[in-house]
DNA sequence: GAGTGGATTTCGCAT
DNA sequence: ATGCGAAGTCCACTC
């Protein structure tokens, strides 16, 4: 039985053999990494041309391209995934062609030169979690809801209204319908727009008396006055807070499993 | 004088040798891949964890971090520019922290095992050009009104209105204002209820005529009927033309010139 | 430096 | 499939 081969590297390959690299790699499903000299042209739902330069070329399993210059986060170039391959050699130049459907698009990438090409075969089975999310907030909030203020009942969540979603809505201990609205991070002013709209909403549909409580992190400078203009109230909450309430939670249920 | 090595390699270095590779590439601002079995820590605006698995680890020479999965556009893990490096390596562990300030945030990666590292000097001076925005298609109408309307007299673009920005307005052939609205993708139900409301705020401020016409490549489904039940004007419109205009404009300008 | 809007946004979830 | 809202969005531009 063969081993796995998880890399396999070519230094500075002649283009018919980076060719066959290619084509083998992308109809085999392989992670395909090229550094090299190349320009390359997208036609889309924008159009791009990217001239020549000495880039990194990746190709996923999945069919997603990415071409990286040397500096910036975001890929000078890219495709989701789903692309298909053409790969053609011709006078000196290896052209690599992903086409993709609906939206239909495409990047052709010219190379004259290749350093470097690495096929790979990536075991990865690990799983990806993120925590203190805004969906994480709503939770803690949902278990206890004393965080936001003593007495809050939550009646709801995820409701949805005329202008979008409401995260949380319960009464207060005044019997008075509390909107909540959730930021993970510094609210804006923009959120204390949408807070106001879903209250204006609720109050058209509902006959009894409405809040609108903010619950972020922090606010933005301007956003504390907005919301007193509007008559808002706000609520400081720190996500990992959050995370906090939400393992202390999950212990206990394990202790009362047991 | 030394040439230029664009790429190094080095595959299965010892964790040792590895560790000093990735001090020199860092501190060096070369452009760095690894491809080895790590596990990834976030902690900043949110958290996240990652367990172990293959992957394929890059840092850019302005100091980017990406971590991508054999699978998907985006990175599973990264780092905007900006980051500073600690590398260390301790019991078979080699460990590779970058930390931002503003906001403050770091990606710790551990690797147990390194398949590859490469080292690239990239040169890449190539520019990049985008084409066909909203923007350009803006310029073509004012370059050549009649692809809107024949007859149509543009008076100015991006003018502040209340509710927002009208993209051009001009005066039609029979003395009415137009105020276009332009989309450079399928325009939907909200392009149509903006442009509704910057044909609202403009009639309570001219005494005047005033029609909407939406631009776009194409509509969503219901924006069709709602044009209509609004009194608007729709004019489809391909970015591709614009472009075409605008070269053949360039193309026009150069050869007057001479 | 902070806020605002756009993106070849991508992605996920609900309809 | 389509539409809508969120994102560790990032990025560029304005104030």
């Amino acid at each position: 039985m063969p081993q796995r081969r998880p890399v396999i590297v070519y230094e500075n390959p002649r283009l018919e053999i980076a060719t066959e690299i290619v084509k083998s790699a992308t109809s085999g499903r392989k992670t395909l990494i090229i550094a090299g000299n190349c320009w390359v042209d997208y036609q889309g739902r924008a159009s791009s041309t990217l001239e020549p330069g000495e880039r990194i070329f990746i190709v996923k399993e999945d069919g997603s391209v990415l071409i990286h210059r040397s500096k910036g986060y975001e890929p000078v170039n890219w495709q989701p995934s789903g692309s298909v391959f053409y790969t053609t050699q011709r006078s000196g130049i290896l052209t690599i062609r992903a086409v993709r459907r609906k939206p239909r698009e495409s990047i052709t990438t010219h190379f004259d030169h290749v350093h470097l090409i690495v096929v790979l075969s990536l075991v990865d089975k690990g799983e990806f979690s993120l925590y203190a999310s805004e969906e994480d907030m709503q939770r803690a909030i949902l278990l206890r809801p004393s965080i936001v203020e003593e007495g809050l009942k939550p009646i709801t969540y995820e409701k949805k209204v005329e202008p979008g979603f409401i995260d949380v809505y319960g009464i207060d201990t005044k019997g008075r319908m509390a909107i909540i609205e959730i930021k993970r991070k510094t609210a804006g002013k923009e959120a204390v727009l949408q807070l106001a709209k879903y209250v204006d909403s609720v109050r058209n549909m509902v006959n009894r008396e409405v809040r609108g409580v903010l619950v972020a992190p922090q606010l933005v400078k301007g956003a504390q006055k907005l919301l007193v203009t509007l008559g808002l109230d706000y609520r400081q909450l720190d996500p990992r807070k959050c995370a906090e309430i939400i393992r202390e939670t999950e212990t206990k249920k394990l202790a009362d499993f047991y």
